[in-house]
DNA sequence: GTCTATACCAAGATAGAC
DNA sequence: GTCTATCTTGGTATAGAC
C-alpha cells in the first residue's frame, strides 16, 4: 500500500533494476570489446554506464560474472538475428542473409569483439566454457537449421573470425592511408564497410 | 685483461643478456599467448622464464615493450618461415605449402595466440601500430611474393584467423566428449590435429 | 647479469549510509 | 536502488646489493 506520492518523488535517475542491469550491459560490451576482459576495470564500465563502480560490482556479484553476463547476451543477441534472418524469406540464399545479418551486429558496439575476446580466453575455465559452448552452438546452428554443410558452415565462420579480426585490428583506421589495407577491406567486408570507416573512434591510452 | 679463472668461475645460471633475452621471450610468449596482454603478469613470465620478476622488467623495459617484443618476433618466426615454404619447391601448390607451414607454429607454444592477443587489441595506440603493420604485412607476402589475388589471400587469412580461434577457444578439449566440436575441428584443421589434441593442458585460474 | 627488498599505485570488493 | 568511503590485494617498477 504505497501512496503515489512516494512513488513519484522517485528521481529521475532511479530505474527498475532490470533496465539498469541491461543498461550496464551494453555500457561493459562497449568496453570489453574496446579493451578485453582483463585489459577492462570495473571504473571503466561504471563510467561508461553512468554508475557508481561499487554499484557495478553489486549488480552482477564480480568482474568476471560481469564478463560472462555480455558473452551470453552477445550470443542471444547473434542467434536471435540469425534465427530472424532465416526465418525472413528474401531472394537471397541463406548464406548471404546470415552474412548480412552477422555484419548487422556491427551496429552492437563492442558485441562481436567482447565474442572474440572471449573465444581467445579459452584457457580460463569459466569464460572457456561459456565461449566453447557459444561457438558451437552457432555451428549446431548453422548445419541443423540452416542446412549448411560442415565445410560450409567452417568457412562461413572463419569468415566471421576474419570480419572480427579486422575491426579488432582496427583496419579501417588505415582504409585512407594504407592501399592494401583498403583491398583487403574492401575483399574481406564487401558490404557494411562504409559504416565502420565513418565510426572510426579515438585509441586509447 | 680479464683472467681466464674470473671467466671460468661465473655460474651456469649466467649467461649472456642475449641469451637470456631470447629464453624470457619463449616464455613469455606461452605465458601472453594463455592468459591475453593484461592478463599476464610479469612474475608469470619471471616464473616461467625461471628468473626474478624485477629482472623481466630490467631486461624490456615495461610490460608492454615485453609484449610488443614478443609480438614482433612473432611476426619474424611466421614470416620467416613463409618464406621457406615459398622457397622449398615440392610438388604441392603454395596455397598448401603455407597452409602446413602456418599450422606447423602451432609447435611454438603460444606464438599464434599471441598474435591473435595482439590483434583484437587494435584500439590500444603502441599495439595497435604493430598488430596492423604485422597483418598488412602478411597480406603483401601472400599477394606480392606467393602471388595470390586479394580474394584467395583473404581466404587464406580467414583460414588462419579460424585456427587461432579453434586454438584459442581450445575447441580440442571437446574433441572425445562432444560430435560436433570433433567435426568441426577435422573439417577446419585436416592436419595437425592429432598433435593438439595430444597437447592438450590444464586450464588456468 | 641477476637477485632481494620494497615503494607505490591501481583495482576489485565490502561496509554502510541515504 | 545507488552512492561515498575504504579495506586489501596484487602487480609494476625502482633501489641497491652481490
Amino acid at each position: 500500500m504505497s501512496s503515489v506520492s512516494t512513488e513519484a518523488a522517485a528521481p529521475v535517475t532511479r530505474m527498475a533494476s532490470d533496465e539498469r542491469r541491461v543498461l550496464v550491459l551494453e555500457a561493459a560490451t562497449a568496453v570489453f570489446g574496446q579493451r578485453g576482459y582483463a585489459g577492462t576495470t570495473t571504473d571503466q564500465v561504471a563510467t561508461a554506464a553512468g554508475v557508481s563502480q561499487p554499484y557495478v560490482v553489486r549488480i552482477f556479484g564480480t568482474k568476471e560474472k560481469l564478463f560472462l553476463a555480455v558473452l551470453q547476451r552477445a550470443l542471444d543477441t547473434l542467434m536471435t538475428a540469425f534465427r530472424r534472418a532465416l526465418a525472413d524469406s528474401s531472394e537471397h540464399p541463406i548464406h548471404h542473409r546470415l552474412g548480412v545479418a552477422y555484419a548487422d551486429l556491427l551496429t552492437d558496439r563492442g558485441l562481436l569483439l567482447s565474442l572474440m575476446h572471449g573465444f581467445v580466453l579459452g584457457a580460463d575455465l569459466e569464460i572457456g566454457r561459456v565461449a566453447r559452448a557459444g561457438f558451437l552452438e552457432v555451428y549446431s546452428f548453422l548445419k541443423d537449421e540452416a542446412g549448411m554443410t560442415a565445410e560450409e558452415a567452417s568457412d562461413f565462420l572463419a569468415h566471421g573470425m576474419m570480419l572480427n579480426t579486422l575491426i579488432g585490428l582496427r583496419m579501417t583506421d588505415e582504409y585512407d592511408t594504407n592501399a592494401d589495407a583498403r583491398e583487403l577491406l574492401e575483399t574481406a567486408m564487401p558490404d557494411k564497410l562504409g559504416l565502420l570507416v565513418e565510426r572510426r573512434t579515438q585509441a586509447i591510452k
